[in-house]
DNA sequence: CGACACCTTGACCAACGTCAAATCCGGTGG
DNA sequence: CCACCGGATTTGACGTTGGTCAAGGTGTCG
């Protein structure tokens, strides 16, 4: 992605016509699901939409952090950089996931639209006097925090002890668990992100995850399907390949 | 470790001798420091006093997760394990650090003592009412869990993208920035874990680790203390080494 | 003093990275 | 519709970092 100035537009609140109690995602997201009406209504109140192009930035590693956001439609990238330039991503976002829960003063990571992207934004001052007043949004964000801890902790897992298979058998596994929480449908698995991105999520290269898809693909653990998506086809065989079986 | 029993002697309560308030660990844990009388007290309501001798697991991946832990004194390793024996240690915890946060109904980690060390337990039933009553007990705890979320994160590069070099001055320097935060003394370093440890921890052999020492110590960089501590030498080169400089 | 766990060092090896080339694919313009 | 371009992916040849295996060395605790 060469320098380009984000541009996100956003509504000064959400439109009457589209509630926060009629949102797509509300069964998804832990945040806006379960909440009484009027804790909803004080998210309402303070939410604005936010639209991010392809490749374009939402949050910015080391910028003041300034809001939170909800993913509504699309997919995220975040992502740590050395001065060199090797990356790390640390998560792909998918609707109902949240992006800065860090409530740092900076945020940790860069965070990139993969695809078409709509975020719900919610001002981090608002937000922290929203939580005074109904303590049970605060649950729900540590909540969050805490399945994002466990994830964090079974990534490093992977990245400190797994070997190329099992990280790539890993990370197919659950994305398409993650997709069957979204949609009730996890076959065909949908990879919104290039080898690239995957590489630099599983700590590996480009070539060593083209060379083990190919090697998973003629095991016949998994076949290719339409360009960006694969099929698991021999679930089981996958999951014994997750943990070295 | 062999199979040992963990033998945690509890008592009901804090003794009156030595409330919450005197704690000598108050200023240091985020979440006992800054807390009004009132949420002080409903804690010590609610906690009790553990020991572990070394060696001795705190709490088991896998088990219900009955009760939080604060480390009061000593040290702790957290870590999470393949079913053929590899292992990943994800934290080390020293007074002030919290264990497990993560509020899921079983633990993502066992937990060992490293020395003979002492924690406060709360179980969480009872903390989660206290969470209730004192929203801003809560509020302390997702800075923690947000904090643990930051540090997961640079561990991912860590594993993923850095060299073996790198990964041990990375390891060395926020040893010693935690101990600074702890005890204003911050040389030598003092190492309360094993090599094997150290390589569990950072994604390495025992091997590699012992060599990378050696390389460090030769180039002037660090210096051997005690058995045990290690002396950082030339602070700004070893803080170069942590990102390939 | 001896057993044992931990640490260090050396020789060799393999998984994965690097470099390079071929292929595929979608988009663009004639 | 079709040739061409540029980026993404795949594949191959080869190199390197860190792992494996093995042999001492060192400190600790009965």
């Amino acid at each position: 992605m060469p320098l380009k100035l984000v541009e996100i537009r956003e509504t000064p609140a959400r439109t009457l016509g589209a509630p926060c109690s009629a949102c797509e995602i509300r069964d998804v997201g832990i945040i806006c699901g379960s909440l009484t009406a009027a804790e909803l209504g004080g998210l309402q109140r303070i939410v604005s939409t936010v639209q991010c192009a392809v490749g374009q930035a939402v949050i910015h590693e080391g910028d003041p952090a300034e809001a939170l956001f909800n993913v509504v439609a699309g997919s995220v990238k975040s992502y740590k950089l050395l001065p060199d330039g090797r990356r790390q991503i640390t998560g792909f976002l998918f609707p109902g996931d949240f992006l800065g829960i860090a409530l740092n003063d900076t945020y940790a990571y860069t965070a990139e639209a993969l695809q078409a992207t709509r975020l719900c934004r919610f001002p981090r001052r608002r937000m922290e006097a929203l939580l005074a007043e109904y303590p049970n949004l605060g649950q729900r964000l540590l909540v969050e925090a805490s399945n994002e801890l466990v994830a964090a902790q079974d990534q490093m897992l992977l990245l400190g002890r797994k070997t190329a298979k099992e990280r790539l058998a890993s990370f197919l596994l659950a994305l398409s668990e993650r997709a069957a929480r979204l949609d009730q449908s996890n076959s065909p698995v949908v990879l919104p992100m290039s080898r690239g991105d995957i590489a630099d999520y599983l700590g590996l290269t480009t070539e060593t995850i083209s060379r083990t898809f190919t090697q998973l693909r003629r095991s016949g653990v998994i076949r290719q399907a339409e360009r960006g998506e694969i099929e698991i086809v021999q679930r089981q065989a996958l999951r014994a390949l997750t943990e070295g079986g």
